[in-house]
DNA sequence: CGACTTTGACCAGCGC
DNA sequence: GCGCTGGTCAAAGTCG
């Protein structure tokens, strides 16, 4: 209907002479079609029936309705077709003054337009300083993550200590057992610590098995105080005396930190598991009872980085290469070195909380190892040996049928959210940020990781990475571990806390195993 | 040339 | 005290 209206204005504008003809035809049909054509084509009617507007008109059809048109259009640059539209769509088409009106309407719908990308784009490069403030909000967030995550392993292993001193370990063992839901076979070794000269009967780990004669303190005793403090302890609390009485208890939970050992087996024809950390050989020899060689590593990403790692084959099992890492690492690791490192530091300082300093530390272990891999079989085996313990997870072997499966020669753990989650900086080896990596395809290349090579990638197989990933998840359903999160959160909130330098995360590379497997 | 590996030597703890 | 062992150092060699 408009359409048609709006036709014969366009005919009166461009025509100038079927104007009447058209005012008669709309006059007569607003009389017809009732009040509905009425409303549209009103502007129209009231424009043709206005007696000073159509002298106007008239005049302006006697000199050339066409040429006026033409002239107001284009001297506005707008086309005669876009005039027309919008003569149609504002109704003004029945006189002179209303062309202009509607050329000048053109003309502000066109600044209007421009307005509108004028705003469009501040709007974008608003959206665009948003990004970039988010962006950076995110970095300082993440390392402030990373911070936070420190404290709270700290957090975790107080909080720890005071709940093994008033609970003791049977209600902490109900409590793990109720929170835990359903029972998994779990064959984690509760071997106490090492107060006397018991050995240690471990797990799964051979290297633990091979070492029936030694103390643990024997063992790790030389690793951290004897000449880990003398080279490259930068940290304060190494340079004390490991079992010292007079020891404050943090200083004592400092030492026994980064006394802690995280072991972790996993098959691999590779010399070495690649990490997202750079590590130098410094030292090789030979240790009896095994055949291969142990070869000692340092971390290198930081200049007095304490991190060391040991690295040695199995002498039962030569594809299985088992890697300890000792210590805290000074500075922030790659995700992919996270993901690994976050998983065996939350095993390390569960271990620690439970068994670091106090007999009843010690007979939490079972609890502790139940709730760092809960859902594992034959995978985890804790070390409580005092005073210090160590974490073995045996990734050379599927406990979990569904959860496990992965080709026997490579492993993987990829970034997993509960990975994140933690954070924490630490050793375990992975590779080019993708994850924890091993792969006998992968040797040349990973041996060449300590140089700043990056390993080759390894078709993920999601053992590992399901592993560490069970790992994580069964960690963060601690309720300890919620509850130091918790107050860690409420700390940084609150008091804003330093935030230790050295992460705790690093103290999972332990390789308490290749000591005893020396042995 | 710097970073890294190799390798023999050294040191300290522990057991006998 | 001696020997064994683990852990580390440091010079020499290698590599990019």
């Amino acid at each position: 209907m408009e359409k048609g209206i709006g036709g014969g204005g366009i005919g009166f504008l461009t025509s100038g002479a079927p104007f009447f003809q058209s005012r008669d035809f709309l006059s007569t049909l607003k009389l017809r079609t009732g009040p509905s054509a009425a409303m549209e084509s009103s502007s129209v009617e009231v424009d043709f029936f206005s007696d000073e507007k159509k002298k106007k008109r008239s005049r302006l059809e006697r000199v050339d309705p066409e040429l006026d048109l033409k002239v107001s259009a284009s001297g506005l640059g707008i086309k005669k077709e876009d005039l027309t539209i919008n003569l149609m769509t504002t109704g003004n088409t029945g006189s002179d003054q209303s062309t202009v009106d509607d050329v000048a309407s053109a003309s502000e719908e066109d600044a209007k337009g421009r307005n509108e990308l004028a705003v469009m784009q501040a709007e974008l490069g608003r959206m665009s300083e948003e990004n970039q403030r988010l962006r950076g909000m995110l970095t300082q967030v993440t390392s402030n993550y990373n911070a936070l995550h420190m404290h709270l392993i700290s957090l975790m292993q107080q909080k720890n200590t005071r709940n093994i001193s008033q609970d003791g370990d049977e209600k902490m063992e109900a409590k793990s057992e109720v929170q835990g839901g359903a029972v998994v076979p779990r064959q984690f070794l509760d071997l106490g610590r090492a107060v006397a000269d018991v050995p240690e009967e471990p797990s799964n780990s051979s290297t633990e098995e091979a070492s029936p004669s030694r103390t643990v303190s024997k063992e790790i005793a030389p690793f951290d105080h004897d000449k880990g403090n003398r080279v490259d302890s930068p940290d304060p609390s190494s340079a004390q005396p490991d079992s010292g009485p007079a020891k404050s208890g943090e200083q004592t939970q400092d030492a026994t930190m980064r006394k802690a050992r995280v072991s972790v087996r996993a098959r691999s024809e590779a010399p070495i598991i690649a990490d997202g950390c750079q590590w130098r050989k410094y030292g090789q020899k030979m240790a009896k009872g095994n055949p291969c060689p142990r070869a000692y590593y340092r971390c290198t990403m930081n200049s007095g980085c304490p991190v060391r790692k040991q690295v040695q084959r199995c002498a039962e099992d030569r594809s299985i290469l088992i890697t300890t890492y000792e210590g805290t690492h000074n500075h922030p690791l790659p995700p992919a070195a996270m993901a690994m490192a976050s998983t065996t530091s939350a095993a390390a300082s569960m271990l620690l909380s439970g068994s670091m300093s106090s007999p009843e530390g010690m007979m939490n272990t079972n609890f502790l190892a139940r709730t760092i891999l809960p859902c594992s079989s034959n995978m985890a085996t804790i070390s409580a040996s005092a005073p210090f313990p160590t974490v073995t997870l045996d990734l050379t072997q599927n406990p979990n049928p569904i959860q496990f499966q992965r080709p026997p020669t490579q492993f993987q753990v990829p970034v997993v959210p509960q990975a994140q989650m933690f954070g924490q900086p630490m050793m375990y080896n992975q590779s080019k940020f993708s994850g924890l990596q091993m792969s006998s395809e992968a040797d040349a290349s990973v041996m060449q990781f300590p140089h700043g090579k990056p390993p080759l990638p390894v078709p993920a197989a999601g053992t590992l990475a399901d592993t560490v990933s069970a790992a994580a998840a069964a960690i963060t359903a601690d309720p300890n571990f919620t509850v130091a999160l918790a107050a860690a959160i409420s700390s940084i909130i609150g008091g804003g806390t330093n935030q230790p330098n050295r992460s705790n995360f690093d103290q999972n590379n332990n390789n308490s195993n290749d000591n005893r497997q020396s042995q």
